[in-house]
DNA sequence: CCAACACATTCGTCAAGGCGTATAAGTAAG
DNA sequence: CTTACTTATACGCCTTGACGAATGTGTTGG
């Protein structure tokens, strides 16, 4: 009985995949947990748009959340079927060596290092354990 | 210039994997050819959808056909993509664990080895290079 | 309690796609 | 050329989901 693969919905698990602006999301989270106004600001799309795919991502069982204060901080989450954890792995892995997502990317460590650009983004909480320098651990 | 991965829609390919029928298919073909009346007839479902599953397949660019006489086979091709055809192989070996896909597989080798279990196989050609023994080159 | 802020959800509209049924297209044989 | 056979496509119906716009919910600060 080691190892539950059964239950868990392939189906849906591709199905989130299917879409730019999610795939765009999961990109810009890879392996750290970042505030919706962050994803608002690089991506340039609507804040309804954004919550949208993300509550698409929860409910598929990839994306979790969690909220500190007046913000939300999303992360990706790997799924418990083995099959699936590998292929989203790869999965992330061939996004970065794609050109649209790198500069995404750019865009996200840009915001970061100097936020003056992003008006929007004035005293928004930074993403945890990327970023040029700060605070790693500034919890 | 190496790796021309621009033109590649990420977007279409994980839709196409997005579907239980489309991934039952994909399994099945696995590393060989397969005439589409095993399709009808291993997942028991009507001859239109699984042509239509076959044709957004080839659309997407994860299978081609070929002709033989009154038969088509189909048969998986890696995207040009790498990053795709990682996840695609990924993806196929995932499938070889989940108990569904295998008793799939199981019931063509049956169907390969005595196709007078199922009297709609009579005389169709057989997949090639997988199989128990017969002729693996019969061409 | 109220206003401001960050985010989530709802609503109406529209396009994509899944299905069954019927029919068309391609091929081999008589 | 007609028939039978295998596969593909067209049609109508229905569900899912993507979008913008508006509204709701949760939290902080006054």
């Amino acid at each position: 009985m080691a190892a539950k693969t059964s239950t868990f919905n392939i189906e849906r698990f591709f199905q989130a995949l299917g879409d730019t602006t999610r795939l765009r999301l999961l990109n810009l989270m890879g392996e750290q947990e970042i505030c919706v106004c962050y994803f608002v600001e690089i991506l340039e799309q609507a804040q309804p748009k954004i919550s949208r795919h993300l509550a698409y991502l929860r409910r598929a069982g990839i994306v979790e959340a969690r909220r500190d204060g007046k913000w939300m901080h999303y992360r990706i989450v790997m799924p418990p079927n083995i099959g699936a954890s590998q292929v989203l792995r790869q999965t992330l892995t061939w996004l970065k060596e794609e050109r649209a997502m790198q500069a995404d990317r750019a865009r996200l460590s840009k915001a970061c290092c100097s936020p003056a650009t992003f008006t929007a983004l004035q005293g928004a909480p930074l993403p945890i354990s990327v970023c040029c320098s700060s605070a790693p651990e500034a919890k």
